[in-house]
RNA sequence: GGCGCAUUGGUCAAGAGGUCAAGACGUCGCCCUCUCACGGCGGAAUCCAGGGUUCGAUUCCCUGAUGCGCUACCA
């Protein structure tokens, strides 16, 4: 039996030849210099903050070069499948503004290239593990999990490399010896089970010196010297399956991915990959290998975004609490790359798309998730967002996550009036940051969530219900701004406050407090709080009505 | 254990063999001010360690440390 013949007794017939599939995914016709990349999530319906980094990075790529960006769903792992992952993976991304040219949908897949759901190929990559086998690059191995631990264990007590490669795995040279030869046709024929393995033709556990080495530019970390493989990694697995590894260089082959962007946990198996791309005889994509999302874990040590330890972190998280997606957008390209933030100052209003987005600037060492800058960056955004656009937004938000917030949006034309409070100043105000923290945050203008909360100034708290009283009476809605705080500065001066706070603090005991303290109990008795925007501007939104109902309910004789 | 990647203030980071080592967030103080926010000004705070190379190294080289990752018929 030579290698054609085991290869057509292991696939004895497969529609096309590698050929035909050449010919059925010819190179693509696009514009010199754009860039086919590929979003390839496995199907476990979740999705974090690190996946959308590195989603932002290929559609970054593909679109500012007037390349493809596709979806693949990558479901070698029939273990991990969960139910309606794939429309779950899909309309997150779409949530933050991820949307492919190409690959799978909700409705089937689009374009030429497919099938994009990797257990859909199988015939494919049996086809191309055919050609391997046909050229003596593969071999089908019989080891049990029982003998490869048993090999493990030999490896470790010898402390070399561990691993099924030359010299380990006697079906590797099945046809230097008649009695494997036979063993192993027999047992094909019989139908037992088998992996096919790379009949790698590195040298196991060469010396520095004598390990060969590739050059390989990478997108983002420059040059990279990368060892020559020498493990005879499994393909295909048993159930006929591709690996990862087997998976990825025949479909972005054949795909005709030009950029692979993947975290840099797949650093270690380039030498895989290069080696499966020389043997099936392919160029290599370029490879963008990004760093991780970190974060401090309890130790107080840092630590890859975990999707079990890190809930917080999956893009849920983000859509609960309401921030914006284009914050999170905004958030993620600062971090992406390090010049996008002064290319933000210099243009505040331009659109994120126009930022010239490039690998070189992605930093290759992994970045620590910040909430603080998040929260910062997610104030200047929502800045730019049009308050009535906002408002309808919040609206959907609480429909789908804090639906006890329902009377905020009874009048949208009210809510747009109180979240553009201070937003057209000359220096804007930039108070709300993401959704539940804005629901709080303008809660008294609502009498379902108004309450007294804070505690009356310690100055003027004798005098209260006089500064209310007096207040009331002379209150006139229609006074501008100017007249209605005059007003308030001739009652403190009547009442024995200080008209302006530094004279209170030049001569504390001449007065009982100042002008501050004086409103402060107007805006405790109005909003429930000693802190807020501009009381005339707030009074102007709530009406007179609730203005002068809130002030009396808080006068007690 | 072996291998790979990384290492500039608390965080994100720019940077070049000679710089007062940018900037942003956070933090502290002051100013503006009826509170808060915004804004302005200012402060504290950084080149992991040790060896080389060099007139000079945070920058180049080596070693080590630390962190992260890989070492599956997971991706």
């Amino acid at each position: 039996m030579n290698n054609i013949e085991l290869a057509d007794l292991i696939y004895p017939s497969l529609p096309h030849t590698p050929e035909e599939y050449e010919a059925m995914y010819p190179a693509r016709d696009l514009p010199a210099g754009a860039k086919v990349t590929r979003l390839g999530p496995s199907p476990t319906g979740f999705i974090h903050l690190g996946n959308l980094y590195g989603a932002f990075v290929d559609e970054r790529l593909a679109h500012q070069s007037g390349g493809t960006f596709f979806l693949r769903i990558e479901d070698t792992d029939d273990k991990r499948f969960v139910e309606n992952a794939v429309e779950i993976i899909i309309s997150s991304l779409a949530f933050f503004g991820i949307n492919f040219d190409e690959g799978v949908t909700e409705n089937g897949d689009i374009g030429t290239y497919g099938d994009y759901t990797q257990s859909h190929r199988g015939e494919i990559y049996r086809t191309f593990a055919k050609r391997l086998l046909e050229q003596g690059l593969a071999y089908p191995c019989f080891l049990s999990e029982d003998e490869i631990s048993a090999i493990r264990e030999q490896q470790e007590a010898a402390k070399t490399s561990p691993g099924i490669y030359a010299g380990w795995s006697k079906y590797r040279d099945w046809d230097k010896d008649p009695a494997v030869a036979a063993e192993v046709e027999s047992k094909i024929r019989a139908g037992e089970p088998f992996v096919i393995r790379l009949k790698s033709h590195g040298v196991p556990n060469a010396s520095a010196e004598e390990t060969a080495r590739h050059t390989v530019i990478d997108a983002i970390r420059g040059e990279l010297s990368v060892p020559d493989n020498f493990q005879d990694v499994v393909i295909i697995k048993q159930t006929g399956i591709p690996t990862y590894h087997f998976a990825h260089v025949v479909d972005d082959h054949l795909m005709r991915t030009t950029h692979v962007v993947r975290g840099e946990e797949w650093l270690p198996s380039l030498p895989i990959h290069i080696e499966l791309f020389e043997d099936l005889g392919w160029d290599l994509p370029v490879y963008c290998h990004t760093a991780q999302l970190m974060k401090i874990g309890e130790d107080g040590n840092k630590r890859k975004l975990s999707k079990r330890k890190d809930p917080e972190l999956s893009l849920d998280f983000y859509r609960s609490q309401g921030y914006h997606p284009a914050a999170v957008r905004e958030y993620l390209l600062t971090i992406l790359n390090s010049n996008y933030e002064e290319w933000r100052l210099a243009n505040p209003d331009a659109p994120t798309d126009d930022f010239d987005f490039t690998t070189e600037k992605m930093s290759s060492s992994g970045a620590l998730f910040d909430l603080d800058k998040l929260n910062d960056v997610s104030k200047s955004t929502l800045l730019r967002i049009d308050a009535a656009e906002l408002a309808g937004w919040l609206r959907s938000w609480s429909e789908e996550f804090a639906p006890e917030y329902s009377y905020v949006f009874r009048d949208m034309d009210h809510l747009a009036a109180i979240l553009d409070l201070g937003r057209h100043d000359a220096r804007p105000r930039a108070d709300l940051v993401y959704a539940r923290q804005i629901m709080e945050y303008i809660g008294y203008f609502f009498d379902e969530a108004f309450r007294i909360e804070d505690e009356y100034p310690a100055e003027a708290a004798a005098d209260k219900d006089v500064i209310l009283r007096s207040y009331l009476e002379s209150y006139d809605h229609s006074d501008d701004n100017e007249q209605w705080f005059g007003k308030i500065r001739e009652l403190a001066v009547d009442l024995g406050y200080a008209a302006k706070p530094k004279d209170f603090k030049k001569h504390p005991e001449e007065y009982k407090g100042h002008v501050g303290h004086v409103s402060t109990v107007i805006r405790i008795a109005l909003m429930g709080r000693a802190t807020s925007p501009d009381v005339w501007a707030i009074q102007q939104i709530m009406g007179e009505q609730t203005v002068r109902s809130r002030i009396s309910a808080q006068i007690d004789c």
